[in-house]
DNA sequence: GTTCCGCATGAATCGATAG
DNA sequence: ACTATCGATTCATGCGGAA
């Protein structure tokens, strides 16, 4: 197991990377301390040459001890947010996905909510029995019923219809007695002038990244983005257990969000570490030698200093 | 129980609408009769007024008598669809909707896949901890891997991403092995060559109908329709064991397919029946006198002639 | 005849209040 | 304590009357 951290940022801000099983990792942290998990694991018979492929027969047992040590490091306030989908076998979607959200339920998780990821851009293709695959789902666990949300930091700009037609109603209101504005045309119509943000649904319009081809993240940068701007506040902690090409610690280093990243692949590790490092190093100040360590379980020792 | 029948319409298409307990109709019915069922159930704990209001907890043994009479009585090679979401009980999003999945499987069904709707309009709503539900499930249930589906009846005009996509494309790739073009295209990038539609995804958009103040119909008829178009051709049996408002009932008539309708309400029985003539009566060669039975369990007659 | 605007209306959900 | 009811919140849509 390897340890990588990029050290202090600005703010203080850091991104920890381990190297090696999740399972080991996790155990390792402290309970209660993580605001907010992002991940999308390994699809069950998927990547089998990064991660070995879990067959979808065995990918609830499979997932169940980690969920349960990230059950253990979430704050009570926190959230686990989930991006999964089910792959299709012999013709029928599998149900590992759903026997999951029963199993997490049983280790004390609230399933409080269920996402859709709408894929914009999916490629195009054809099958004789169905249609291209648009969608995945991004669950949320709590531990609680009340938990930290942010929903100011999402909001959308507003529909055309309500765009326009407020923007007319506020010209009249500008002319008009202020007395008369709320008890004449419906008592909260002041909760409507002047605003063009609404507030947005749980089903999430999102392209997939197709630029880095070297190596495919396994969902865009604004997905995070989103749940991390929606469930943390700066200087929180995000964690991703399954963290990949590391698109969830470099936008929670950008939004100034402290990051723990987990990851078997050492070449995954040794690439987040160096996106960060880039990434540090195009900001306003940069340091000009940021620490970084790398550190083997069996003492081997390596890194950039 | 009252049966309701158009008796013949233009190209000897017929609608039957039963009124009654569906598990009790749908035993009468022949069994591999039906080539395509589309249905809206009453959601658990909703719609007290006109269904009682199936508790949430009961509503996977409330259902599942009735998927096993659907089971019966669909063809083999037929598509049952059904459209449902469950709502949220003390913080949580239910589960009975997963547990009715795994339960069906176990009957015999096919859970082949998992179209999402898109409710554009959701309804309104601000709460703490969640936002507002834009989707719902669109089930597709088969009870053979191969079944009925004709995907150029539902093609839509190509978006501008794929279709600036594909004009990048270089020649080499538009000629070369279709096995050797990049994975993203899959197999048969011959087949979006120089195309204007393109075939759909598994997510729709939709807009829900909220404009009729009578009656509120459970989805807006380019649901069905677009269902129908799919997994039935024209004289086709498409049936709905809860009508409702008919709106299968009726897209189904207007597009030349057979259909039986079932419903416990006799008002919307009725209803049905006066909307299915109008429609009618207002088509190119309307027939003056539609014949209209009613039939009551108990003996009573009663209908237009 | 268009275009514009007022309005009612939802498969909703939470928290407070009442029995 | 546990359940039933009610008010408050919110926004896209189409109809109908008005300009």
């Amino acid at each position: 197991m390897t340890l990588v951290e990029t050290g202090e940022r600005i703010m203080d801000i850091q991104a920890k990377i381990y190297q090696g099983d999740s399972r080991e990792w996790l155990r390792k942290l402290s309970e209660n301390s993580v605001d907010l998990i992002v991940t999308s694991p390994p699809y069950a018979d998927q990547r089998k040459n990064t991660y070995g492929g879990i067959p979808h027969d065995q990918y609830v047992e499979w997932f169940l001890p980690i969920s349960e040590q990230l059950l253990r490091v979430l704050k009570p306030t926190g959230t686990f947010v989930l991006n999964i989908k089910e792959k299709v076998v012999e013709g029928e979607r599998s149900t590992y996905v759903m026997e999951l959200i029963l199993e997490m339920r049983k280790q004390g998780w609230l399933w409080t909510e269920e996402f859709i990821w709408h894929k914009k851009n999916s490629y195009p293709g054809k099958w004789p029995n169905r249609f291209r695959d648009a969608w995945e789902r991004v669950l949320q666990f709590n531990k609680h019923k009340k938990f930290n949300m942010y929903q100011d930091a999402v909001m959308v700009p507003m529909g055309d219809w309500a765009q326009a037609r407020l923007k007319n109603l506020s010209e009249v209101d500008k002319t008009r007695d202020p007395s008369k504005v709320g008890s004449g045309f419906g008592k909260n119509i002041s909760n409507w002038v002047n605003r063009d943000k609404a507030y947005p649904t749980n089903v999430l319009h999102l392209a997939t990244e197709c630029n880095n081809k070297s190596h495919s993240a396994a969902f865009p940068e604004e997905l995070p983005e989103w749940f991390i701007k929606l469930f943390t506040q700066e200087n929180d902690l995000v964690l991703d257990p399954f963290m990949g090409s590391g698109t969830t610690l470099m936008v929670a280093n950008r939004m100034k969000r402290n990051s723990i990243g987990i990851d078997v692949m050492p070449e995954y590790c040794d690439m987040v570490k160096i996106h960060l490092a880039q990434a540090e190093f195009n900001l306003p100040n940069p340091k000009t030698n940021p620490p970084v360590n790398v550190e083997h379980p069996a003492g081997i020792r390596t890194g950039t200093n």
